[in-house]
RNA sequence: GCGGAUGUGGUGAAAUUGGUAGACACGCCAGACUUAGGAUCUGGUGCCGCGAGGCAUGGGGGUUCGAGUCCCUUCAUCCGCACCA
């Protein structure tokens, strides 16, 4: 009795928590003494070999961090510390992208500014991932909305606003350049790509006025000024991001949305487009991102054919990838915004057109593309001239043609294209056949391969051939020539909001004009509220005395009150941290020499086009203009998987306060509800939790079974809305930082989106614990022994040396944590307290679970850091095998297996198969027609 | 509509190059120790069948001595689509 007292006397004293596993305790001790040593500091001077891991930065929301959140922030973390213990000098910095709608939202909501919301949410992001126990190096730690980095976002659009891309030597260039080609030849040899109906020869440039000159390179310049539609909302007053807009009214009230064209700011990444793709050759991203961003540019080859409208002036010109289906078009559709519609349209068709593009203003883009099924359109009542068989084809307009992409206008070709076809169907367009029998009248066949039929000049030639002979035939009349276009649009850079960067431009006189550097950074001005300005501008244009400067009589001067978009500040973050504290430069080129590209990044899907390909053409950008020695940013990408939130359901008894158990829910007529998964163990309700849980439930009454309320099941999205939200906060407190990170990563591979489940953590706790008690006995204390070490430890340790080097360094993570196990298994089997053994482990198991490896490290007797420690080096001798347990076969199925020596014969082999009693039973009296043995895998008999 | 991804036990998954399907865990079942157990340990656990054995990787077909893996076809689910980040 006295002992145990003493036992607890001393355990409380804190003079045995080093024989239990006290993950608590070891954790705060080793969080606290890595802040203390700067552990995690990374200098730009070093002679090893550099190694760059970047997480995707967070948007700090106000929700906080849930257990999808740190899964990308593991991954790199585990594979930042394995490089580290391979000699490498890692940059693994975080920061966070600040600026953003939904801050600004909430502003709008509650009046506080979204600096000060930001900061708060920044805060607690901090504290839940300085749980987690992350090698991030927080010296190198900015925002995007600290002035002293905005002010490089500013410069850097500055340097694309004063840029131009130069075809010939294609590569983007400063408009000096330019304005001396202008100067000399006009523009000749560089057909602006603004507007290629621009053309000028030196005498009409250096003619031109100033504000003429302005305009005209505006045309060429990568960030540009153009106008666009924006969604625009006149009862809030406000214009709406795509999200705010749903079934073409407002999210918030249901406001009627209209599109409004407004004056904005672009980048012109179309210039980019085929580098981008080229790009795509030289960096290890997988395929499905690869296509997806091939998708997206959407590169396709064809012709622009110009039509003459019967009985006018106009002519259409059409953009089309099938040149060799000319006699089979059947109608044209040009997009309801095409000038031409105005233009055209008979005086009986107007009403109709009208009331047409009346529905088309409400129509989101998204819709536009989507609903297939219901096929709108009206006739304009004009008809076009086909160039080579002189028929009248009628001019339709519809929404399903885009004003954006090609020329906004399409020769329809019905028994080659689905769409077309469908549209001739419903408004009785009688369809041309040019494909014989492959065309049935039922669908169209959108097929290239095969002869054409009922086609002038090129009737029964095959279709390949038949696009050249059109285009060139084309080309020679004049009425057209080969086209290359991209689906990919130039990137709109304005936001009509507050929370954003603000541009670094002044408007003279209303023309643009960049402002000096060493006025940056231009900084956000303190505002009062957030409501718009007037007709759709920022809020930035309720401040007037900020707006307008002072200017000469007769003139004036004003700042843009756009503000930049989410992406500008993302666009090139992965620079600065290399350099995070420069105020000259915002990297300076010898650091970024040294650092060059990430090595590997990590983030979600969601980025697949916008955020890379955006930041890959700022990345090529500053190659060209000399800022960076490297034309693509991430070497490597990885997307994890999105973990989906497995919700819990309970029943309730249609009109009552029962619940019934989910085994029993169809006897009853119920209303399924999401109850809180923390409430929840497993699939078994906490029946109190859940009356105490909220204010209604307080008498619910249960029908169970067995005694136990089980809950249904669902897998969606994780979303505080649905309850199943799981903090990490709550799991690293119940079970360790170490136990979360090893956990997240066992769930499945990093890739793959996957449900979560909290239960299975446990495993993962036990797994700890049992390698903690190979180094730790609760009675004796450290039980590490020194002595050689066996061949069967050897082997185990060098097998689990080998699979983890290999699955750490493809991020197979999920079999690797089983490897550990399966090692701990097979050591605590071998009852094997081996410091030559368990020393290794440690360094093995330290980019997994950092903090118990350090307090091992400690408790065996080292004195440095176990991140310091080099990683162990696998030897083959000690995983050798002399024999091998062979499957056998009798036809592909498995029978027997037979334990041969590796060193054996193919005759022995075979020999010692054949004449096996459970192989003889299954070919007992049939011929053996032949034998596949695969050495080292396995004998197949075939009978 | 376009594009992408994923379908394997009750659950998360493994099988790296076409070669023993279900490693490792969760859960479940039985047992040991214990005043107690949400601790620890041992054994079992794909399905059908008493058994021999048969059947199994969303469905159907094919290639192969051999298919979760390759090919064709089909179904289902999830994600993205340019102003959410």
């Amino acid at each position: 009795m006295q002992n145990i007292k003493l036992l607890i006397t001393a355990r409380k004293s804190g003079l045995f928590t080093h024989m239990e596993y006290n993950f608590r305790q070891i954790e705060r001790k080793w969080q606290e003494h890595w802040v203390k040593t700067g552990a995690y500091k990374v200098s730009n001077n070093s002679s090893k070999p550099k190694c760059y891991v970047l997480d995707m930065f967070p948007y700090p929301s106000g929700a906080g961090l849930h257990v999808g959140h740190p899964l990308g922030y593991i991954a790199s973390d585990i594979y930042a510390r394995f490089k580290r213990l391979k000699g490498f000098n890692v940059l693994h910095p975080m920061g966070y992208d600040a600026f953003g709608l939904p801050a600004e939202q909430y502003a709008l909501e509650t009046g506080q500014h979204p600096a000060v919301t930001t900061e708060a949410n920044i805060n607690s992001f901090r504290s839940q991932l300085d749980n987690i126990g992350f090698c991030f190096d927080w010296d190198r730690e900015f925002r995007t909305s600290d002035p002293s980095y905005y002010k490089w976002t500013q410069y850097i659009f500055l340097q694309l606003f004063n840029a131009w891309y130069n075809r010939h030597a294609n590569k983007a260039e400063p408009v000096e350049t330019l304005v001396r080609i202008f100067e000399a030849d006009g523009n000749a040899h560089h057909e602006c790509p603004g507007d290629r109906q621009i053309r000028f020869n030196a005498d009409e440039w250096n003619q031109f006025s100033y504000e003429r000159q302005q305009e005209i390179l505006m045309e060429y310049r990568l960030a540009y000024l153009a106008y666009a539609e924006v969604n625009w909302c006149p009862a809030l007053g406000t214009v709406l991001a795509n999200d705010e807009v749903v079934n073409g009214v407002s999210e918030r009230g249901g406001h009627p949305v209209i599109k409004k064209k407004m004056r904005q700011w672009f980048l012109r990444i179309t210039e980019y487009a085929d580098r981008l793709l080229e790009g795509l050759e030289k960096v290890s991203y997988s395929e499905a991102m690869k296509d997806m961003q091939r998708n997206w540019i959407g590169k396709s080859q064809g012709a622009e054919i110009k039509f003459n409208i019967a009985g006018s002036l106009d002519d259409i010109v059409v953009y089309t990838t099938r040149p060799d289906t000319i006699f089979g078009v059947d109608f044209m559709v040009i997009a309801p915004e095409h000038e031409l519609v105005e233009r055209i349209t008979t005086s009986e068709q107007h009403e109709a057109i009208a009331a047409y593009k009346e529905y088309v203003q409400s129509r989101s883009e998204r819709e536009r593309m989507a609903e297939v099924k219901q096929i709108t359109g009206c006739f304009t009542g004009a008809y076009a001239v086909n160039p080579f068989d002189g028929r009248k084809i009628p001019i339709w307009t519809s929404e399903y043609v885009l004003a954006g992409y090609g020329t906004g206008a399409i020769m329809a070709v019905p028994c080659g294209d689905q769409r077309d076809f469908s549209f001739a169907k419903h408004f009785n367009i009688p369809i041309t056949n040019i494909l014989g029998d492959a065309f049935n009248g039922e669908e169209a066949n959108p097929t290239k391969e095969g002869k054409l039929f009922n086609s002038d000049f090129i009737t029964g030639v095959e279709m390949k051939e038949a696009m050249n002979l059109v285009v060139d035939k084309i080309e020679n009349l004049g009425i057209g020539k080969r086209q290359i276009n991209f689906r990919m649009r130039d990137a709109g850079f304005s936001r009509q909001r507050y929370w954003g960067e603000p541009f670094p431009i002044l408007y003279r006189n209303g023309i643009p004009e960049a402002l000096p550097e060493d006025q940056l950074p231009l900084e956000l001005p303190h505002v009062e509220n957030y409501r718009p300005g007037e007709e759709g501008e920022g809020p930035l244009a309720n401040v007037t005395d900020w707006v307008n400067l002072p200017a000469a009589a007769g003139t004036s001067l004003r700042r843009e009150t756009n503000t930049m978009p989410g992406y500008a500040g993302s666009s090139w973050y992965f620079l600065r941290y290399m350099d995070p504290h420069n105020d000259q430069a915002f990297c300076d080129r010898k650091i970024s020499d040294y650092w060059g590209q990430v090595d590997l990044y990590i983030g979600g899907t969601e980025h697949a086009v916008g955020h890379l390909l955006y930041s890959r053409m700022w990345t090529k950008a500053l190659f060209d203009l000399g800022f960076i020695g490297f034309d693509e940013p991430y070497k490597k990408l990885v997307n994890q998987g999105m973990i989906t939130g497995s919700s819990r359901l309970v029943y309730r008894v249609r009109g009552t306060n029962q619940y019934v158990s989910a085994g029993l829910k169809d006897k009853y007529d119920t209303d399924e509800l999401h109850v809180d998964v923390n409430i929840v163990d497993g699939v078994e309700l906490d029946t109190e939790a859940f009356r105490q849980w909220r204010a209604d439930y307080s008498n619910a009454q249960f029908i169970l079974e067995d005694g136990k309320y089980i809950c249904g099941t669902l897998s969606e999205k994780m979303s505080k809305s649905k309850f199943n939200t799981v903090n990490p906060d709550m799991l690293v407190d119940k079970f360790g930082a170490d136990t979360f990170r090893m956990y997240e990563m066992f769930l499945g591979p990093v890739e793959q989106s996957k449900p979560w489940e909290t239960k299975g953590i446990e495993g993962v706790h036990r797994f700890l614990k049992k390698f903690w008690r190979l180094f730790m006995d609760e009675q004796k204390g450290l039980i590490v022994k020194t002595g050689e070490p066996t061949a069967d430890e050897l082997k185990t340790l060098h097998k689990t040396i080998r699979k983890i080097e290999e699955d750490t360094e493809r991020m197979s993570y999920n079999t690797a944590v089983s490897a550990f196990m399966v090692c701990v298994n097979e050591l605590t089997d071998l009852k094997c307290n081996k410091k030559a053994v368990l020393e290794q482990m440690l360094v093995l198991l330290t980019p997994y679970a950092p903090h118990v490896c350090e307090e091992l490290w400690q408790a065996i007797g080292n004195s440095g850091s176990v991140l310091d420690a080099s990683f162990p080096v696998f030897e083959e001798k000690y995983v050798v095998e002399s024999t091998k347990e062979y499957p056998v076969s009798v036809n592909g199925k498995l029978r027997t297996t037979i334990n041969i020596s590796l060193d054996a014969s193919t005759e022995e082999v075979h020999q010692i198969a054949l004449s096996n009693e459970v192989i003889q039973k299954w070919t007992d009296g049939q011929t053996i027609k032949k034998i596949i043995f695969v050495p080292g895998k396995m004998i197949n008999v075939v009978i």
